[in-house]
DNA sequence: ACCTGAACACCGTTCAAGT
DNA sequence: ACCTGAACACCGTTCAAGT
């Protein structure tokens, strides 16, 4: 997908790097990313040693292909912070959810990477993940989200949903689950609702 | 676990399968419900033909462990209904989640069934579902619970809160992303407030 | 410096032989 | 009627040999 740009690799090293990274793409979108790694070698002309010469990992492909969406996904939180309408963390949160759904099973990758930033995967994660949480704390800041959440939360969720949603192509669907968390995360009462039996 | 009384059963086969309960039980306990079916049996002293005969799938060995519990989730659903206090629903979905998140990767088990009612652990699911949908109507028509919600949005909500905590030991973790959820499934206005950007 | 694929390891599943 | 485990199939990973 992305154009790799990688100075300082032998012309056949990067060709194989590029038909490997469209192979990888096209299994990992029919069959998600726990696809096979012996068809994306085969289906890249390309022996299977040298997938793993390239990428050492599973997690490494997956990084690969996704790392600068995942970038873009975070530029777009820094760029949004500095709107000042209601709606701009459910817009985030929309892009965010839209984009892990991209390919099935990798909300769950993220969620196994945990932001773990000695690996390539887990490092875009974490940079994803500072992101958003900058955004959601201005958002506290300003009154549009309670404030007795913790930023993190609100990124699991997101991250859940887009698990949850990942196998359908009902996008309304994956809209709705995300209203009712983002109508969740409005600033109410903070009294525990638990506690407090009689509703306003 | 559950004590199995299935009748007509010979001895032998009777106590194989109690011990492979047993042992099928410790391991998902360990190493999540996809751990391997050739150390369950080796743990319950039993070849691995043995394993297969008494559960053909790996869904039928789970189903054969949770559910006992998921009627007992599904029968409190009914139980609730009767009752009028606020947080109805949300006692349950915490019932709910808790069970879930029991063994690693039983929410992804759920979802991957779907509520298929061919097999013995999608009907057991989908027994559970219908309660829990029945119990999120009746919230529903008490005004509990907002109209513009789909009863299964919220079964797959809860579902996706287990998937995302069903390897942490924090409980409290997982009361906080539940309580985003009950609080966005409110009855609020019902305007879409992308549409309006002024806050009440 | 990079590529290749045979070899190895691991795990799930079946089935012929045994009680 | 039930149990057993060798045999098979599949897939991920490594590494010695080749260019």
């Amino acid at each position: 997908m992305t154009p790799t740009t990688d100075p300082h690799l032998r012309a056949d090293a990067r060709r194989n790097r590029d038909r490997l990274l469209a192979a990888a793409h096209e299994a990992f979108q029919r069959h998600g990313v726990s696809a096979s790694l012996d068809d994306v070698a085969k289906t890249a002309h390309v022996g299977i040693g040298t997938l793993y010469r390239h990428f050492p990992t599973r997690d490494d492909l997956i990084a690969a292909l996704v790392t600068a969406d995942l970038e873009r996904v975070a530029a777009l939180a820094d760029e949004l912070a500095t709107h000042d309408d209601a709606e701009v963390l459910g817009r985030w949160l929309g892009e965010l959810v839209d984009h892990t759904a991209s390919y099935r099973g990798l909300a769950e990758a993220v969620l196994a990477a945990g932001g773990d930033p000695t690996t390539r995967f887990g490092g875009a994660c974490e940079r994803l993940h500072t992101a958003g949480a900058r955004l959601v704390r201005r958002e506290q800041q300003r009154g549009t989200v309670r404030t007795d959440v913790d930023p993190h939360d609100v990124l699991d969720l997101a991250n859940a949903i887009a698990w949850a949603t990942d196998n359908t192509t009902d996008a309304l669907r994956r809209r709705r689950l995300l209203r009712i968390n983002i109508d969740g995360l409005r600033a109410t009462s903070g009294a525990d609702p638990l506690a407090d039996p009689a509703s306003p």
